[in-house]
DNA sequence: GCTTGATTTGGTATCGATACCAGCGTCTAT
DNA sequence: ATAGACGCTGGTATCGATACCAAATCAAGC
């Protein structure tokens, strides 16, 4: 498998006749080398296919140029589009990002820090906005930029990116209630592990109660094995057949949306004259050229990249330490 | 902001007052450590709060525990699950991921792997398999190992995971023909930028051929902008209205089978009666209690498992160096 | 009691880059 | 002509951990 050692600093410089420190100006701040060096310094680095060591390079000058990620799950396109943000805005930059995923598991979160931390990042990004003790000391005792994203905490630990989850719960339970709808339902968003899901829903509860109007419950209301779209089949089993009066299904994420729709279709319920839904997310199905599904859509690219500018420049984004970037309530066919 | 200092081994070292070098050996093999001092340091350890420097580590050993993955992007549900897959099966042996993604452009591929490999890898996975000479050059004068993922290919640089492409559009094609239909179109797959679909394609038109058919050609053939679910919708504008004979959309991937199926809907084209579809991906929506949608089902998890073991093991997996994991096809309600 | 061998432990050099500081040459101002 | 300033350059110490080797400890066997 090729050689086993690496071409080193000291090679280059020996080859283009200079010292190790002028090889390294070249590749950190060549403005600083005269021209001839430079060019001479450059040639010899491209002859011997020199790539340098970052690993050295962090543990002298103390800057690692990587950056850590901590997502509750990669599998979810939403979460999928910020780290494309953020990963290609940061490596335009020069600088990597080490990712870790917890599934969704709180337990595990200070583990992955700690892993994390091992490295010396210069800076990391958490999407679950409560910790553990340990996770929140562990953060406060660092001195790099903290940027959580996606729900906006009360309080952020350094920076915030993201928008309020309770806020689009609520403006959407207003549209439903608005369009005349008198009996909501909220699917999905009870399991205990998905904080922005609950959000939601409380925004849910809020919009209903400043109307008088009261939260529709339902027996199958604890769902948390089932994937999104069975979690919309379902709902006609436990909730619609029990309570006919249900006019309306507000969905905690497009896919529950998309499971209901494609059940109502087997079963001729119509939508959205017999029931209005919707969803959350604004991914591909929404579109009018797919479901055409009342959505709040989320920039969740923008996230990515507002957070990678922020880790990028912290004391700028510290100035006013939460930095929402809002969603768009996008009222199509099926309400 | 807290501390600017981070605790070293020194200080644990100190406090237990151990040398520098049992505090690494209970942090690496602490069987190597006796029970007392073990214990001692391991209490220190917690009271000073220490968090190992690993790149520190990765300097004096070479080691740096740390494997580099570029991908084409992680925006797609597949290879989210692939690299939660990889992320979390590394982590729990103690490795952790740097994330690339090149976002279809093979032009970035070969920076992205410079800059990895100044992290100083212990492997590398990729998932293009046609690579610049550069990177091929790259890739074989380092003595890591290096996975190449999805595609299998004819002659793997060192170890492969996936399955064949071409296999797959094939056998789906033997499918549509067994079920009666006679006017196969393919949907999708024809940008150069998404090798995997046009392996498919080619596997679909030698499929045709071995039974004397011929791949059904439409104008709108070029979709390269438009996402999946855009590329099923427009299809009927392009292909179905001037050719009305064809009588199967074998879409590259689930994305666009599902634009063809809501469009169909809308136009009321009868599936499968008028119209036979099938997807490639096997996600959520393709399951019966969403669209009973016709699918190749790929392992993508156990594609990233697989990945992570061979990374981990790189011996045992050059033992027979293409591992494929195959698929499924699953015939469902829309052929 | 003393040797042998296995186990446990610590000192020191080292990994590859960068920080710091000193030295050199060139240029300008007096 | 000389002093001071500035741009460029290189030597050496350093970052924090681990490898390597040698020393110390301990148990068992004669």
């Amino acid at each position: 498998m090729g050689k086993d050692k690496w071409v080193t600093m000291k090679d280059v410089a020996d080859l283009a006749g200079v010292g190790t420190i002028t090889v390294s100006r070249v590749l950190r701040s060549p403005e600083k080398v005269s021209e001839p060096k430079r060019k001479r310094v450059q040639r010899a680095i491209k002859e011997l296919g020199y790539v340098p060591d970052n690993t050295a390079g962090a543990l002298s000058s103390s800057k690692s140029r990587v950056f850590g990620a901590i997502v509750s799950t990669i599998n979810d396109s939403v979460f999928a589009q910020t780290l494309d943000g953020l990963s290609s805005t940061l490596r335009s930059a020069g600088y990597e990002l080490l990712l870790t995923s917890t599934n969704y598991d709180p337990g595990v979160e200070e583990d992955a820090l700690r892993a994390l931390l091992a490295r010396r990042p210069d800076g990391i990004v958490l999407t679950s906005t409560s910790h553990s003790t340990g996770v929140t000391k562990l953060l406060k005792s660092v001195s790099i930029p903290v940027v959580e994203i996606w729900q906006l905490p009360s309080a952020p630990l350094d920076i915030a990116v993201g928008f309020s989850n309770f806020q689009a719960g609520y403006d959407m339970a207003c549209h439903l209630i608005d369009s005349g709808r008198r009996n909501i339902a909220f699917l999905g968003g009870n399991g205990l592990r998905d904080e922005r899901g609950r959000r939601r829903r409380e925004g849910y509860t809020a919009a209903l109660g400043a109307v008088g109007m009261s939260p529709v419950t339902f027996p199958n209301d604890e769902q948390g094995a089932l994937s999104g779209i069975e979690i919309g089949a379902a709902f006609f089993e436990g909730c619609l057949s029990a309570n006919p009066q249900i006019d309306a299904a507000m969905c905690v994420s497009d896919q529950v949306a998309v499971g209901v729709l494609c059940e109502a279709r087997r079963r001729d319920v119509l939508v959205p004259g017999d029931l209005a839904v919707s969803g959350f997310g604004g991914f591909e199905l929404a579109m009018p050229s797919g479901f055409d599904l009342t959505t709040i859509e989320v920039p969740g690219k923008e996230i990515g990249v507002a957070s990678a500018k922020a880790l990028l420049d912290p004391e700028a984004a510290r100035a006013n330490k939460i930095i929402d970037v809002g969603y768009n309530l996008i009222a199509r066919g099926t309400t």
